[in-house]
DNA sequence: CTTTCGCCCTGAGTGC
DNA sequence: TGCACTCAGGGCGAAA
């Protein structure tokens, strides 16, 4: 399940291969994966990318986008800025492939990308590339939207300094990789809080990027049952929280994100590797890594949770 | 405003 | 062998 570190090792392994080229062609073999896509806003989804230019690769949070050049010119958008947006889902792959390559599995949309500059050749790029959205269980989806100004006038998000969001993802809090992320707001709305811990962490709006996994794993690490309320955690304890889920996500990234299976991978179709290294996401039955009780699964959210009974009680 | 609930969706796995 | 059923869960609109 693609969260914060996937995503991000998706837009890096994606930036070198698509900034500057122009799309030429998009096939779309499966409609509901435009299911956010408002074609009466902003017009059909293949014809309104065909020959724009790929400016930048910008993610926040668990969102990609693309800022697009004007139609047939190279030059930068100014008028009317617009992006290719995308979100994973649950299931979602953006790989990139040699024209000709044979289907993926679960193909959705395919983009034709051209290189027309004098970008190198010797170091693995490609004048000709295509980008597979492939895309499992259709819970992610890809949609062409406008760009506006982000609240705090603050980059939209990793990849681009540029203050514009895509108007879809502009309730996206930042992330907490993110250098604008303000960790005193964030303190100050979790203090307001009534609901489970758990909940709020995963609560786009307050913090951006996590997800079940990592949700998990940063409660783990700082000793916090899932159902605690969020007001009745102290400031300090708050405080360790973001620092542990910082160093749950970055290191993760650095490993190249969590593969359990064929569900994520990254643009090369590469699994990650932080799977070897999770201390309760899916180690119900096993021992704590930290204190050695039998670790614990529990229905929450409808959804799993993963904890140690005996290292995160509910106080 | 906050909070909760149900729906979207496929394929791997399980039990009979 | 086959079929019905369960589970995985991010995001969002509706409702309380």
């Amino acid at each position: 399940m693609p969260e914060l570190p996937e995503v991000e090792v998706v837009r890096t392994g994606l930036e070198p291969a698509v900034h500057g080229a122009v799309i030429r062609a998009v096939e779309v073999f499966e409609p509901r994966s435009l299911r956010r896509h408002d074609r009466l806003v902003m017009g059909e989804f293949a014809e309104t990318l065909a020959e724009r230019r790929i400016l930048a690769a910008v993610r926040r949070g668990k969102y990609l986008w693309f800022p697009l050049g004007e139609p047939g010119d190279a030059s930068s958008g100014e008028a009317d800025p617009v992006a290719l947006v995308g979100h994973l889902g649950m299931s979602g792959q953006l790989l990139l492939r040699l024209p000709g390559a044979p289907d993926d599995r679960n193909l959705r949309i395919r983009l034709h990308l051209d290189r027309d500059d004098n970008t190198p050749r010797d170091e693995g790029h490609y004048r000709e590339v295509w980008v597979n959205f492939v895309d499992q269980r259709i819970f992610g989806s890809l949609a062409i939207d406008r760009l506006v100004p982000t609240d705090d006038a603050g980059s939209g998000g990793a990849g681009s300094p540029s203050p514009l969001i895509p108007e879809s993802v502009r309730h996206i809090a930042r992330d907490p990789l993110d250098e604008a992320f303000g960790d005193g707001l964030f303190f100050e709305r979790l203090s307001r809080r009534r609901t489970a811990i758990k909940r709020a962490l995963l609560d786009q709006r307050l913090v951006s990027g996590i997800g079940n996994i990592y949700a998990d794993e940063a409660l783990w690490a700082a000793r916090i049952h899932y159902d605690q309320p969020a007001h009745t955690i102290s400031r300090r304890k708050a405080r360790d929280l973001l620092t542990q889920a910082r160093l749950v996500l970055e290191k993760a990234l650095a490993e190249g994100g969590t593969s359990f299976d064929a569900q994520y991978l990254n643009v090369n179709g590469e699994a990650g590797y932080f799977a070897h290294s999770l201390n309760a996401y899916g180690r119900q039955g096993r021992p704590c890594p930290r204190c050695g009780r039998v670790m614990v699964r529990e229905a929450f959210m409808n959804r799993s949770s993963h904890l140690c009974p005996r290292c995160q009680r509910l106080r």
